[in-house]
DNA sequence: ACACTAATTAGTTGTTTTGCTAATTAGTGT
DNA sequence: ACACTAATTAGCAAAACAACTAATTAGTGT
């Protein structure tokens, strides 16, 4: 996982308030649709960023996905700024 | 100073380097622009992005303008991001 | 004032990203 | 099998970004 993909991810506000509501648990895509102005094939396009950079899981919960923050992916990528490094360029 | 644009301004993986090697001290842009391969001109508009997030700070000396890493913006940045909150949308 | 060096700003072009609507996939219930 | 809901993928247009070359600004020395 290439810390240019978790920035490429964290790079959009949409994307970085879709972590932050995760933050208080995980959600359905539809619940979270409904904190947007924006379509939801929009989102759902974002929500696949997240989930390339792995900052997100899905679980599939009957017919809604079900999305949770993977902490410790953010909190990893968090610690490799703070020491500036670059895993690759 | 947004969180956006300060988000912006990592998003890019040169102007990550480029805070990555004022980590260990002041230095010029002629100096940074040695460990790149892209023109000076380019390099120039990094900085100015480095520069509107409030990440660097520049002072001139003599003909040269010596760029400066500005860590505690970037710990306050990587701190609201590890609670996760937006300051605006 | 002129030449020289350091760096930026201006203008342009190609690429990437975003966001839309329409179409598709997946699951549940009748 | 069909209808219904949830969400995604596909295809396309508009906007944003990154890179280049050329031109400009700023400082130093002659």
């Amino acid at each position: 996982m290439s810390i240019n993909t978790i920035f490429e991810a964290l790079s959009h506000p949409v994307r970085r308030k879709v972590l932050a509501l995760l933050k208080s648990g995980p959600m359905s895509a539809g619940d979270l649709a409904g904190h947007f102005d924006i379509s939801r094939p929009t989102l759902s396009v974002h929500f696949a960023k997240l989930k390339e950079a792995d900052l997100v899981a899905v679980e599939r919960q009957g017919t809604s996905l079900i999305y949770h923050l993977n902490t410790s992916v953010l909190e990893q990528a968090l610690a490799d700024v703070l020491s500036l490094k670059e895993q690759d360029k």
